[in-house]
This record gives structure tokens, C-alpha cells and sequence, in this order.
RNA sequence: GCCGGGGUAGCUCAGUUGGUUAGAGCGUCUGACUGUGGAUCAGAAGGCCGAGGGUUCGAGUCCCUCCUCCGGUACCA
């Protein structure tokens, strides 16, 4: 009855992963190619710390001594509120706040790490997940914006994602201010005049909320339509679930401004510049807006990146907190079919924007940024899907079997000479015999297996199995076991001298 | 967070109106084959039937609560 005691369940924390070798190692020749672009233009690593006092992340609620629902948090020994990192924004604030009378402006880097949300986990969203970021914090020049576009399609190109398969679109939530300045405007009972509204401006709380309702509907075009944006923005909207989201409440023709503004489309930048002059130009922040992306778009012309590359999109929000100039986000336009033949995009993998805000709140000065965060594990599923990251199965291609554990010692030459010449290499430790140890071999994803026993050693040579032929071939044998035995064709003796040689030529058939 | 649908062996699933000891396929392991991966054959292990409570003489099956997975929706830095 001793096999009744309670045990300890092992499990795992909802949204949290446990990645195999595999995943890890195509992860991590991932980030070096990512890296490699960022320092290409010359970002430099930066490293911070997973737990943040909570307020520097800026995550309390207004008149509550508690933190945000939506991240981790815990009250440390001095009873101060603590939390792990929902992005790699926030701590960059921090850090430059900590350190700006050192650093050299405009301060330039890439961090890579893990961020934690308490969210609702689903197919590719997790609790805990990797983003990979790049920023030029103290310029508020629009060239950084432009080159943090440059980079992002840069990065997907390198990763083998071709021109035509993703898009990156570019906003500016200064003319959807501009905008929402309008629309506000006619609201009712909303008071206004020039600059008022809109976030930034010193319209009320009311209006604000409102502003950053409004926002929330055009984001949700993609997945709602424009007559789903209507209806939002307007009574509210029963989605097919039977749900009843209540809308803004907008009158008729304030929300026919937004939609005109919506139903702006233009292939070129410039041409969508121009369209949308007319529906903002009577607004100060909408004209700065516009004239910042006439920047963007001279900067991105001249650097040879077009339109088959980066686009203007007035659809384009990128979330709600801290954004104050462009916005932008790199989606891959690919439909892919999942387990169930459902199509299914990958969607948005990249995004960014400007935030000047940001380390005002440390230093009350401000310091211009701007940026874009990678979302790596999402675009490593679709790498994956493309078959643009080799998942190699192991990490060492060869295992030197101990086919007489006597000739232990023999065998700890052979390896300890392979690794000397460059070649990962495995010694068995393992107690089985040696049809398990070519199992093992593999089951590991080795490429070829060593052995040597004493009919070997007698003759001064080392037998050298190419496993990946001796799979192929094994599909033919049937049921002639022996004859398989006898042949063993895809095994070959090589004098011991030549093992290395004999060895990068197996390997060479598979490089 | 809210609405809906699931959870039975490692995986995919079956399990009668509530009724003896809960099954299959695949996979795993062992052996035939102690110097060779596959195939074949023989055998074995593997289940708090998601968890807890309730109804009942009796629950994998019915009821409640919780956990968890899936779909939708809300939120999303």
C-alpha cells in the first residue's frame, strides 16, 4: 500500500512551455540571424531584468494601490510592488531614465528575453513568450522611424520570408488624433475648439475614453469588416456567438467620418497622403501627422525600399497605450492551411511605433523614441511552416558506440579525436547493447555511428554506419533479415588513421 | 473575464437504459536476434475514467463545484 502515498503531481502553469532541444536550437539560430541585421545597423545588446518594480512600469490603476490585473506581481520583502516584465519597452525607459547624463543620444539597441502577460493562452499565445526589440531612444528625427521600417522587412528577408509574402504597413496616430479631433468635435455636449481633443489634448476624461474607444473599433476592421466597425462604433454589435458588445454610441454622421477616413486606400504612399489631406488638414496634430509620414516616405524612397515593402495603412492602430507619432507593423500576407485544412493566417509578427512619452515619466523632460518589438515565437512557427529553419535533430551528428565496453578506453580516443577535428561527437554512456545503441543513434537524429570492435581493432579500422542510408535502404529489406545482417550496406570500414576523412565524407553527403 | 463544447492508457478513440475485473489500434518496453536500426512473430508494462463533493444498493455513465483543453468574444503594453 506504500504505492498510495500521495505523490506530487507534475504539472505545469497554464500558458507556460516546456521547448525541446529542437525548438530551442531553431530558436536560437533564429535570434542570431535576427541579431545580426540589428547590428547591421548598429544596435548594440542590451540586457535588464525580468522583475521591475511595478510603478516603473507604469502598470498601476489610477487610485488603487494594486497592480494591473494582466501581469505577474507579488509584493517583495519590503512589501513594495513587484513584476515580472510585460515588454522590453518599459525597462528600456527605466534604463535610460537611470542613465541618461552617460549614454550617447541617440541611445541605440536590441534586447531579446522573455515578457510575461496574464492573458488568456491560446494556439501560439502564451503567458510567457519571447520578443526581440530594437530602438533609437533620443531622437525624435522621423529617419529613425523610416531605418526601424528598413530594419523590420530587412529581418524578414533574412529569415527567408520573400518580398510579396509579408507587407509593412505604417501609420501615424497623429492623424488619427486628427481624426478623432473631429469626430469628437460633433460629439454631444462635447464642447471644442482648435487642438482640443483627442489624447494629448486637454479635452476631458470623457473625451479621451471615448478617443480611445474609437480607436479600439477601427482596430478591430480586420476582423469585423467595416460594417462590423459601423455597428461598433455606433448601437454596439451581436457577434455569431450571440455576444452583445455594446458600441460608442457615436451619432450617424460622426461615425461616417471615421468611416470615410477608413475607406481611404492608395497603393502609393504619397497618393495616400494626399487622400487623406482633405479629411484631416483642418487639424494641427492631423498636419503634422501627414507631414511626418511625407518625411517617412522620402527617407524610405531614397533608401530603395518601395512600396513592394512598406506601405501606408490609415488602418493601422498597434494598441492603445503609449504611442504618439508613427506606428508600424510587419504582417505576413501568406494563408497557410492548419491540421484541420482551416485557412489561416499568421498575421501580425512585428510591430512598433513612436513613443516620446515615455521616459517623461521618470525625468519630466522628454526623451524621444522609437522602435519595434519582434514577436519571436510566432514567427518561428511560421518559419517553421515554410520550412525556413532546419529543425537539424541533434546536436552532435556522430555517436561512437561501445560495442565492447572493454575497448571503453579505445573508444574515448576515437571520440576525443573527432571532437579535436571540429566534429560534434557522442560517446555512448549509456549500459545496452549495440542494436539499442544504433537506436538510440537514431532516435537522437545522429548521421552516422562509429564502431570499432575487436575484429576492427585487430585490423587497424574502424566500421562507419551512415544511418540516414541504412533507414532508406532498410525499407527494402523484408523479411531476409540475415542476408540484411551479412551485407550491411550502408556500414563502411575505414583504416583508423582515416576515420576523420571517412567521417566528414558521411557528413558531407548530408551537409 | 464572459458564452459554448470537450477531458477514459504516452497518442487517437470505443465503452449499452447506471450493473461483475474499463477495452482496441498505434506507440513504448522485453524476447526470438548477447556484432547491427527496419519488417515479422511472441510476450509485458502502462488507467485516482481531469479533481473534489453529491444522488444511488451500485457512478467512467446522473447532479453540483473547481481545474484544464478547444472554439467564440472581451482585453491586449
Amino acid at each position: 500500500m506504500s504505492d498510495k502515498i500521495r505523490r506530487t503531481e507534475a504539472r505545469r502553469l497554464r500558458g507556460f512551455r516546456d521547448l525541446s532541444g529542437e525548438v530551442v536550437s531553431a530558436r536560437e539560430r533564429m535570434i542570431a540571424r535576427i541579431r545580426s541585421v540589428y547590428e547591421r545597423y548598429g544596435f548594440a545588446p542590451l540586457e535588464t531584468p525580468a522583475l521591475e518594480y511595478v510603478e516603473c512600469l507604469g502598470k498601476f490603476l489610477p487610485e488603487s494601490d494594486q497592480p494591473d490585473a494582466g501581469i505577474f506581481s507579488f509584493r517583495d520583502e519590503d512589501e513594495a510592488w513587484v513584476a515580472l516584465r510585460y515588454d522590453l519597452t518599459a525597462p528600456l525607459s527605466r534604463y535610460v531614465a537611470m542613465n541618461i547624463n552617460e549614454l550617447p543620444l541617440p541611445f541605440r539597441r536590441y534586447q531579446v528575453g522573455p515578457v510575461w502577460r496574464v492573458e488568456k493562452p491560446g494556439p501560439g499565445r502564451f503567458r510567457e513568450f519571447y520578443q526581440f526589440d530594437f530602438d533609437s531612444v533620443g531622437t525624435g528625427s522621423m529617419l529613425a522611424d523610416a531605418e526601424a521600417c528598413m530594419i523590420m522587412a530587412e529581418t524578414l528577408e533574412t529569415l527567408g520570408i520573400r518580398r510579396g509574402d509579408y507587407v509593412i504597413r505604417v501609420n501615424n496616430r497623429k492623424v488619427l488624433n486628427g481624426v478623432l479631433e473631429r469626430v469628437l468635435c460633433g460629439s454631444a455636449g462635447a464642447a471644442c475648439s482648435e487642438g482640443a481633443a483627442g489624447p494629448g489634448g486637454t479635452a476631458g476624461a470623457a473625451d479621451a475614453s471615448l478617443a480611445l474607444n474609437v480607436l479600439r473599433c477601427i482596430d478591430k476592421l480586420d476582423k469585423v469588416g467595416l460594417p462590423g466597425v459601423e455597428q461598433l462604433l455606433g448601437k454596439g454589435r451581436k457577434d455569431e456567438s450571440g455576444a452583445f458588445i455594446p458600441g460608442a454610441g457615436l451619432p450617424p454622421e460622426q461615425i461616417r467620418i471615421v468611416l470615410d477616413y477608413l475607406g481611404i486606400r492608395a497603393t502609393f504612399r504619397a497618393a495616400l497622403i494626399g487622400d487623406l489631406a482633405p479629411l484631416v488638414e483642418a487639424s494641427e496634430v492631423g498636419r503634422q501627422g501627414l507631414d511626418e509620414l511625407r518625411q517617412i516616405d522620402a527617407a524610405l524612397s531614397a533608401g530603395g525600399f518601395d512600396e513592394d515593402r512598406v506601405v501606408f495603412d490609415s488602418t493601422v492602430v498597434r494598441g492603445l497605450e503609449y504611442y504618439t507619432g508613427p506606428v508600424f507593423e510587419g504582417a505576413l500576407t501568406f494563408e497557410i492551411k492548419d491540421e484541420d485544412g482551416q485557412p489561416r493566417q499568421f498575421g501580425s509578427v512585428f510591430g512598433g511605433g513612436r513613443y516620446d512619452d515615455l521616459v517623461k515619466r521618470f525625468l519630466g523632460r522628454e526623451i524621444p523614441a522609437t522602435g519595434a518589438s519582434i514577436g519571436v515565437d510566432r514567427l518561428l512557427s511560421a518559419l517553421q511552416y515554410l520550412r525556413k529553419i532546419e529543425s537539424s535533430a541533434s546536436v552532435a551528428p556522430v555517436l561512437v558506440t561501445r560495442l565492447d565496453k572493454s575497448l571503453t578506453g579505445e573508444y574515448q580516443k576515437l571520440v576525443a579525436e573527432l571532437r579535436a577535428a571540429g566534429i560534434n561527437a557522442e560517446l555512448y554512456v549509456g549500459t545496452q547493447n549495440i542494436g539499442k545503441q544504433f537506436q538510440y543513434a537514431s532516435r537522437t537524429g545522429k548521421i552516422a555511428c562509429i564502431v570499432m570492435g575487436s575484429d576492427e581493432l585487430a585490423r587497424g579500422e574502424v566500421s562507419i554506419k551512415d544511418l540516414r542510408l541504412g533507414d532508406e535502404l532498410s525499407k527494402e529489406v523484408g523479411e531476409d533479415r540475415k542476408k540484411w545482417l551479412e551485407q550491411q550496406p550502408a556500414q563502411a570500414s575505414a583504416p583508423r588513421g582515416q576515420m576523420i576523412e571517412a567521417v566528414r565524407g558521411v557528413l558531407g553527403r548530408y551537409a
